[in-house]
RNA sequence: GGAGGGGUACCCAAGUGGCCAAAGGGGGCAGACUGUAAAUCUGUUGCGUGAUCGCUUCGAAGGUUCAAAUCCUUCCCCCUCCA
């Protein structure tokens, strides 16, 4: 089996490590318990978390013990690393939910079958944290002066940091420390941007324990025209079906640009490398199919083979053939009674959400960016009669590649 | 606590009594091109309406004025320097 670490290297988890040939060395010879750690400042991971949870699979499948950790204490503190402002505080209750709803979807990506995976919530030891005492075991550890030449704290000099997110760093270490004991964890991984906090981890455990602890970081990902990975003009990409469909998933993997193929196929597929070189190898009109595999692996991992397997057909019918889409179009349904008059085309666009105001949609429709049923729609204050569309239902296209179905019962 | 600077639309940022629904850039949306990609070009980007009409918006609340993002008062928040 190939070296974990070469694995993740091959697969671009990789940026900095503590000690290569040790860290390469202990992962050919025992199984090694590893963590990532995920806030949960929403009630849902995005695609922006999909780094942290496929480095922890393919850790998995290297033969090691992964370990997920939900933040649920130290999100009550905020991580300063990278932000320009203060994070807002979320409250207790909204917290734990959150980290409820990710514990789930963690189960989809990793195995947690006899303890082969483990999840641990932070708030079980953070929040119960006497600070005297903390301050007397952890704080003593740690120099001010060399925190502050770490660059996650160096660029917020400038900007202000408040005390509470000084003290985020320690947490973080102590998080390390505490899975270091609990479960002989010794290795961290996270992206570029925890860097600093890894660090103070496998120094923390250094001073304390007299052990080595190992940390790995992998590149930032943004996409190749410099966005923030995961990002949409409408928003985060959710990997809660109800936040963002299965369709809308597909699509996004789908629309991933070209010289970002290859890179997201390593990352975040289980693709044989072979496949995956073969695939991002791709040019031009061809690259096209690897970015159907593409979407159709992501999704799949999302969501499932059969909705990945929908999203797909839809897509295909949708595009391909130019027909009436497929399962998986987005749906608003109505109650065709409620408007005996019919309903406005533009109160239909702001109601399936297509727009966010009867201005944006009329803007649309007078450019020309609308398409009801394939067929380009030219009146603003078309009314639409529910009984003309009993059966199939009607289908809104707007620009190129969004689609709606709305359907009236 | 003292002194100074600042809060403008999704973001950055101009605007110091009327010509301001508010320049410019980014971002978004749409059109052309194309491969459901990128780049480029064009249009558009507070809300309501058929509208060159109305309504709401420039940290908050009051006030002055025919007229305020712009002037005055009070309050809230942020930053810098000093302690």
């Amino acid at each position: 089996m190939t070296n974990a670490l070469d694995l993740l290297k091959e697969r671009g988890f990789f940026k900095q490590v503590t000690h290569e040939d040790e860290l390469r060395q202990t992962l050919a010879t025992t199984e090694v318990t590893g963590y990532v750690g995920f806030d949960p400042t929403a009630d849902s991971l995005h695609v922006g978390h999909l780094m942290g949870i496929m480095g922890l699979a393919h850790l998995q499948r290297a033969g090691h013990r992964p370990v997920a950790l939900v933040g649920g204490g130290t999100v009550m503190i905020g991580d300063p690393s990278g932000r320009t402002e203060l994070r807002q505080m979320l409250s207790v209750e909204v917290i734990k939910q959150n980290a409820d709803r990710i514990k789930n979807q963690l189960s989809q990506y990793l195995d947690f079958e006899s303890d082969r995976a483990l999840l641990v919530n932070n708030a079980d030891w953070i929040l119960s944290l006497n600070y005297i005492e903390f301050l007397r075991e952890i704080g003593s550890q740690f120099s001010v002066n060399r925190m502050l030449t770490a660059e996650c704290f160096r660029s917020r000099l400038e900007r202000g940091l408040s005390f509470i997110e000084f003290n985020y760093m320690l947490l973080q270490a102590y998080d390390f420390l505490v899975l270091h004991r609990e479960y002989g964890c010794t290795l961290q991984m996270g992206g570029d941007d925890q860097w600093s906090n890894i660090l103070a981890g496998t120094d923390l455990i250094r001073r304390l324990e007299g052990k080595e602890a190992f940390g790995l970081t992998w590149p930032l990902l943004t996409t190749a025209s410099g966005k923030k990975m995961g990002k949409t003009e409408a928003g985060a990409v959710w990997l809660d079906p109800a936040k963002t469909t299965p369709f809308d998933f597909y699509q996004y993997w789908r629309n991933t640009h070209d010289d970002d193929v290859g890179r997201f196929l390593a990352c975040f597929t289980f693709l044989p490398m072979d496949e995956v070189r073969r695939l991002g190898a791709l040019r031009d009109r061809e690259i096209n199919e690897a970015k159907k595999i593409l979407a159709f692996e992501v999704t799949k991992l999302a969501h499932g083979e059969e909705e990945a397997r929908k999203a797909q057909e839809t897509a295909e019918r949708l595009f391909a053939d130019g027909g009436q889409g497929g399962a998986a179009v987005p749906v608003t349904k109505l109650e065709g009674a409620a408007y005996p008059e019919g309903i406005s085309l533009l109160d239909l666009l702001v109601q399936t959400g297509l727009v966010s105001s009867k201005k944006e949609g009329r803007r649309l429709i007078d450019q020309g960016g609308l398409q009801l049923d394939q067929k380009p729609v030219t009146e603003v204050g078309m009314v639409i009669q529910p009984q003309d569309y009993q059966e199939s239902g009607l289908l809104l296209q707007k620009g190129k590649k969004v689609f709606h179905k709305v359907e009236f019962n």
